[in-house]
DNA sequence: GGTAAGGCTTCCGGTTGATGGAAGGTCAAC
DNA sequence: GTTGACCTTCCATCAACCGGAAGCCTTACC
């Protein structure tokens, strides 16, 4: 199967999925006219990148949850452990941005967002401000 | 004042420093020996700066705060407008990191976490999951 | 047989926001 | 006079791709 076909199974873009290929994540057949030749299995391991990817792991924990997959004697505590470290690093991004919308909504509500110059979200950010 | 003392005083390595001198958001003068020689002016905005990219404002977003901070006749509107889309953002990311959380965690509760093979969150990843 | 459209290939460059390092000039102290 | 800290420029690298150019391959249509 040609790589629009795959695409279109995966989810994920044809330069995408190329780029998949040179940093090693797969490595498919290739037709006599140098078309790169995708299977059913090629494509099962584009979805479960597309997947993994969307839920935040990064390429290389991609690659990682790959190999646990192909490994039939792993420990599901591997696995585990991969997702729960995730987890901590979501949830620490998080309150970084609630913290962030906090601070940035109260500036909001000061600020009169009339025709005149004072805004207190300015004062803030020049260092005058009272929130800081 | 040399950079190393601007960073100081503002906060942001020397590297980001000349960063944001190559990318033009500011221009401080040269002593005769060809190192930049600071102002407290130049400090002021480095630490506008600083304040800006923390608050999650890119750098773009962060010279146009630059040309209204200078901008006397600037309409707190203007930058009310600037800082609601951000907060309109800010909460659109939290929402999916929550949802991401959400997810993730799931999957994290019904694996073992054993010695054993069987894994919810790779069946998940690999499409037989019960979830997505 | 010609040709036009669309899909495929590789390769190169750009994105964002810096950071690391090499090679070399400058300055103040001992 | 030489060490060490500081400064300069320039070049490369990171993540995770995206856009586009130049050039094959295939298929359809006349």
């Amino acid at each position: 199967m040609n790589i629009g076909i795959a695409s279109e199974k995966s989810g994920l873009p044809s330069k995408t999925i190329r780029y998949y290929e040179d940093i090693g994540l797969l490595s498919p057949a290739r037709t006599g006219n140098g078309y790169r030749d995708y299977s059913m299995a090629d494509v099962h391991r584009l979805r479960f990148l597309q997947r993994s990817r969307s839920l935040g792991f990064s390429v290389d924990e991609c690659r990682e949850l790959l190999s646990l997959y192909h490994d039939k004697d792993r420990e599901s505590a591997d696995v585990k452990a991969i997702a729960e470290a995730k987890l901590v690093e979501i949830d620490r991004k998080i309150a970084e941005l609630v913290g962030l919308r906090d601070l940035l909504h109260h500036l909001v509500e000061y600020c009169q967002g009339d025709e005149r110059p004072d805004c207190p979200i300015i004062d803030e950010l020049s260092g005058e401000g009272m929130v800081l």
